[in-house]
DNA sequence: ACTATATGTTGCCTTAGCCAACAAACCTTT
DNA sequence: AAAGGTTTGTTGGCTAAGGCAACATATAGT
């Protein structure tokens, strides 16, 4: 979209007063709460930069508006008066839905990161997008009556295989459920009354690991994550989510790295997601299904030198492929995800070795490389984080949902 | 570089007070009239969202400050009393360099972008940096012969082709001059005592492309440029540039798209600028040097069969690699430059079929591809741009130096 | 117990931007 | 030419967020 050249603030105009100001802080130090579960005021102060008087001000609006508590510190470490422990709100919770073949997964996640409960419903075949929208609602149903009356919902944020046109949340194409422009947001927010913000799986991985996992503080980071339906990406640039025009930015799977006419998932050819595919490893350990787990295990204990062969060509594609992202990114860290792991830890190495290869020196030169951290809880945690984005960024401007109790 | 999760607003600070208000609103009103050259009170007002009567004092400060300059209405048109037409001074000047193998460049471009003038200096052979400073140096006091007394000057940007870690203005590699971890930044600074902004000149020219040129207002924007030194490039992402941990990001050229095993400029392998070489069609035409111009009036009216392979395959890889960063980038526009715009427009639709194969439907779906405007100016006021940008992001913290007549 | 240190609290102050009323400059209509 | 309508600039006073300084409070060390 064309826009003014000049930054805009965080409320979309290009002005501030004082309104700003005020949102600006709050939204500060509830992101604070957020990112780091626990923190002093005296912390907050030094962070900030701004005087104790306003942070006694702005954390007992936060109070107000039930997302903080205060507490008196629990053990006293260092002279002078303790600070007050200031914590997210447990009060405050998002759902999180995550459609796949096989199953849909439904959480709830606290605002202060917890992972309250999931329900895994499994799929006899791959659900239409109107049977994923009535599982997820159902399921979001039932996880509500486990809530107390006083908490309050953020909303619903969806993880989906495939590209989402982030603006109306709508699934472009997702190959593997076979959706082609299903309005899930719109579904889901009908049937559940919630607002619902849709994003792709492997972009919602790469900001969970950043906020809360093995990416976490750095301003730049390549994310590579593999399952079954192949490769997905995404990328920290300059500390924001590099989105794109329309939201489908940081395809990392479908980038052509080399001249094998194999074609990957989406029919494009030569691409990382052709040449780097799970099902090639299950094959050749005779797997017909396999937990990434159970296939790591094989792939570290295998003594096949075909199933070697394979594993050297995966590293190596692998590693053009990390470092075409080294060259164009330049990050600080690259996290693997998935089976990607397995990959890394069968021989660290032979990947480096050919990252560097197929890199520029400097660009190169203090790279890392690092398997992902959040596990079975990546998504959940991710998926929150949209719904909980809003008000972070405005906290006195949020409007929360109550949990109606059933009778 | 590790850092809170948490946005920093532009002090570098999270805070926001007063202060940071203040400076956020002349910083928005200078950036106004630096992009769009001339801007009415009244368009300020709407597009800022502030007060009449804030604008009126934010505009009298910038103009205290030196930087604007209050004119009536010159033409009324429309109802209402003729709004106040603020301007960019024209007394605030920097200095741009662009060292290159055969010559090194020097201009003087105000702070209303406008390039006053540029001193091309003719190197018989490819310049050490320390020649290249002094060469700068002694253009710059040439050119400040030329400047009044009571002009102000920001600093000096200068465009590298090659690889600059921008936190220390050191040029790391530049192939083709020959530079390995040149402090270019500080040697020019302490010569001209001038503060000094290095950074990679296709990073540049995108920039350059995007506050004044073809990519003008987008958010997300690729850029490719293709010189006798090979291919550079650089991206905007969500409305900032594409930097990188250290600044080496954006090498756009130097990312594997295809099996073959010809080698770029930098050693690497199957690579976009491995395949799309200049050379490669000056050697066809039997020209041994070309301007850009020469050589796309021999592309669009060679009949060489040839040559039209040659212009085919070469079409086929930069569709290749700008398909691949469609799926990364999911950009708004492509922008092309140097003798790329001469094989964009011999064959349009062969590209945008190439662009179209490789590239995901949704993330292709809306992508323009177009030339770049800025010409020769284009390095002269994007360096520039260097200079002026802590003035434009803090007006009235900017030190600025005098211009000293030498007697 | 006393001191040093760090943090919370309180009341007042400063100031950037807002507001409303009025003035000024333009266009249109009579 | 005068009157009315419209848009913008100017002025004086107002509002409120954050700073500040003094004091209160809670810890550690001696």
């Amino acid at each position: 979209m064309k826009s003014p050249i000049v930054p805009q603030n965080i409320t979309g105009v290009l002005g501030s007063n004082r309104d700003v100001v005020r949102q600006h802080n709050l939204s500060i130090l509830l992101q604070m709460i957020h990112f780091y579960g626990t923190v002093t005021r005296s912390q907050m102060a030094a962070a900030t930069g701004l005087n104790r008087s306003t942070i006694s001000d702005l954390v007992a609006e936060l109070e107000q508006l039930g997302f903080a508590t205060e507490t008196v510190a629990a053990s006293a470490s260092g002279v002078g008066r303790p600070s007050y422990v200031v914590t997210a709100s447990t009060k405050v919770v998002a759902f999180a839905v995550h459609p796949e073949v096989d199953a849909t997964t439904v959480g709830v996640v606290t605002l202060s990161g917890k992972v309250l409960k999931t329900l895994r419903v499994p799929m006899s075949e791959s659900p239409t997008s109107a049977v994923s929208v009535q599982t997820a609602a159902a399921a979001i149903a039932e996880l509500k009556r486990g809530l107390d009356a006083d908490q309050k919902i953020a909303g619903i944020g969806v993880a989906i295989p495939g590209q989402v046109r982030v603006s109306d949340n709508v699934v472009r194409l997702a190959p593997q459920l076979g959706w082609v422009e299903q309005p899930f947001g719109s579904m889901l927010s009908q049937v559940s009354g919630l607002p619902v913000f849709v994003d792709n799986d492997a972009s919602i991985g790469c900001m969970a690991e950043r906020n809360f996992g093995a990416a976490r503080g750095y301003l730049d980071v390549v994310y590579l994550y593999a399952g079954s339906g192949g490769i997905g990406g995404g990328a920290i640039v300059n500390g924001s989510q590099l989105r794109g025009a329309s939201g489908y930015g940081g395809e990392l799977g479908h980038v052509r790295i080399g001249g094998s006419n194999e074609k990957d998932y989406s029919g494009l050819a030569g691409t990382l997601e052709s040449m780097v595919r799970r099902d090639d490893l299950l094959h050749v350990f005779k797997m017909f299904s396999a937990t990434d787990e159970e296939l790591d295990v094989e792939i570290q204990s295998t003594k096949s030198g075909e199933a070697k062969k394979i594993l050297g060509a995966q590293i190596d594609a692998l590693g053009a492929g990390i470092s075409s992202y080294v060259n164009i990114f330049n990050p600080e860290v690259i996290v693997l995800a998935g089976f990607l792991t397995s990959l890394f830890n069968y021989d660290p190495d032979r990947l480096l070795a050919a990252v560097k290869q197929g890199s520029l020196n400097a660009s190169s030169e203090r790279v890392v490389i690092r398997a992902g951290e959040l596990g079975a809880d990546l998504l959940m945690i991710g998926s929150a984080e949209l719904a909980f984005k809003p008000l972070l960024e405005n906290p006195s401007a949020a409007a929360l949902s109550a949990v109606k109790k059933s009778r």
